[in-house]
RNA sequence: GGUGGGGUGGCCGAGUGGCUAAUGGCAGCAGACUGUAAAUCUGCCGGGUUAACGCCCUACGAAGGUUCGAAUCCUUCCCCCACCA
């Protein structure tokens, strides 16, 4: 927010949980008054029950950075999730145009076998992809029954150049973390965490993809009589920092280390810091 | 006071003489990651030393004992739980 007040901005939240109707308060959206005072995007942008991917941000996000400086704002990227930044910084391979019906009836049948089974089935079709996790293989499994090619190959020969070259400014608090999550889930169930929660029960799927946003099923646990309110904190609280540690690694080994700033926001210095990163850089996610 | 059950590594919890530094799970640490990614997986995980194999130390409530060998058997003690008084 300091930055925006520099200078004119438009924020592009690249959080793949932002983007759910409805999911508001533990996804700890922008407030209303913060998205009066500087424009927001990837906010609110698709269906709690909705399947989305980074491929489809990405070329969303990339509107959206035209149409920013085409005012001419600043675009700046916010956010922590790592796929959706490359999928926008370094581009996804062009994929194949995949048959709806066919796809949905695989996953359905994919679904119902066990991930080592999918494992074994991937080391003979696209073995570099094996030792990945179980999205990955149905990913692969997907990709090769419904195109013939390996993954794998795809990603080589058909990779897409990115528009973008980004500067990283990585905030991360370190250990102070621990603290400001305990204050964070706090004023969420003071904002009414629990009762967004009853109300999407009503609505959203049990399985909707935007339901395992970390805390989500620990509330709905929490509000259908099940765990009690204090290991309820404790379950949250375990699930953010986990989270953050695979946020942490990756941006600490995913990220072009030369095109990396680093800042802990508790630090004295943090204002001149953000500052050189700003001078020297144009697009770039926090 | 009596009877029965139980005390295991940060936590939960298997294990009833050697294959046990002790199955599993959780938590933790490190890592992977190209279209569901706040997801999905992998490795490590008592301490010391080693590049590694290994070696040494400490450890299954406490103290003794039996045994070539004990988390496992015996004795006493301490603590917890249930029931009876």
């Amino acid at each position: 927010m300091w930055i925006a007040e520099q200078r004119p901005t438009t924020i592009i939240s690249a959080d793949s949980r932002q983007i759910y109707r409805g999911f508001d308060i533990g996804t700890a959206k922008p407030t209303v008054v913060e998205q009066r005072g500087v424009p927001h995007r990837g906010v609110d942008i698709v269906d709690a029950a909705a399947r989305y991917s980074a491929a489809a941000w990405a070329d969303a996000a990339g509107t959206w950075i035209d149409d920013a400086r085409g005012q001419g704002r600043e675009a700046l990227v916010v956010g922590g999730t790592g796929l959706y930044l490359r999928a926008l910084f370094d581009g996804l391979f062009e994929e194949p145009a995949l048959d709806p019906v066919r796809r949905a009836e695989l996953a359905t049948t994919l679904a119902a076998m066990q991930t080592a089974e999918l494992r074994r089935w991937v080391e003979s079709i696209d073995p570099p992809r094996a030792p990945l996790g179980r999205a990955q293989l149905l990913r692969s499994i997907e990709i090769a029954l419904l195109t013939g090619h390996r993954l794998s190959d795809l990603h080589r020969l058909c990779a897409r150049q990115p528009r973008w070259q980004a500067r990283y400014l990585v905030v991360d608090p370190g250990p102070a973390l621990a603290g400001r999550s305990v204050a964070r889930i706090d004023s969420m169930f003071q904002l009414g965490w629990q009762n967004e929660v009853i109300r999407l029960t009503r609505d959203i799927p049990a399985d909707a993809p935007a339901w395992n946003a970390a805390g989500y099923g620990v509330v709905r646990n929490l509000a259908a009589g099940e765990i009690t309110r204090a290991s309820a904190i404790e379950q949250i609280l375990i699930e953010t920092r986990q989270y953050a540690k695979r946020q942490r690694t990756w941006f600490r080994n995913q990220l072009p280390s030369d095109r990396v700033t680093r800042v802990d926001p508790l630090d004295v210095n943090w204002k001149s810091t953000v500052e050189r990163w700003m001078f020297e850089s144009h697009e770039s996610p926090a």
